[in-house]
DNA sequence: GCAACACATAAGCACACACTTATGAGTTGT
DNA sequence: ACAACTCATAAGTGTGTGCTTATGTGTTGC
């Protein structure tokens, strides 16, 4: 299955572009394109390695196809993270207060 | 300064590893190499990205160094993480409970 | 049916990067 | 002082990866 390495994944600084901007709204990879000085074909490649890391998802209509930011599709990230909680930075506090927030 | 990608210097699964075993406790170079089919010049190298990284920090004693993981190391990474909090895992119950178990 | 469209796949290329061996720089013990 | 050591740096090499152009596959509207 999906052996893919998240780190790799999201080394390309072009792929956490666009999942920044797919994290404001679901898009079209045409759509994304826009702001991108990369071509077509690109995009696709990019696309489909962000998919194969469970980082997006993928909703077709017609020739269309719709990309998201894929909930949970971090979860190794935050996982792998939580092993170093020891190192966590100071401003954690700042995380806390965050969680907080989102409590209400 | 540091205009290092963090995403590219753990996409590297020898220098996650590394990392892992410096967590346990501060080594030596020599003394992390044990258990690595590198070579010393290799082990070096992943040394100094790291460093770079601000992931570990270094301590000179005499010929020794001595690596450890650095605190606040992965602030960048958790920074980066906290902007898809929308996209959290529903396993954030269990973060949230590890946070309320660190204040106390 | 056919042209325009949206996207994926194929093939080739250039560059980045992790590795190697060889060597350098500094430290320790005899 | 010299040999053994710990680690860093230099230089070269092979592989992986992100890019391109060219082409394929499926969809929509006239």
């Amino acid at each position: 299955m999906s052996d893919v390495d998240i780190f790799k994944v999201l080394a390309d600084p072009t792929r956490r572009a666009m999942l920044e901007r797919l994290a404001s709204a679901e898009m079209t990879a045409t759509e994304l394109r826009e702001g991108f000085a990369i071509s077509q074909p690109a995009m696709s490649q990019h696309l489909a390695v962000l998919r194969g890391a469970g980082l997006i998802s993928e909703r077709r209509e017609g020739r269309y196809a719709h990309y998201r930011v894929a909930p949970d599709g971090m979860a190794p990230l935050h996982e792998w993270l939580a092993r170093y909680r020891a190192f966590w930075p100071s401003r954690i506090d700042g995380l806390k207060d965050l969680l907080r927030e989102m409590d209400q």
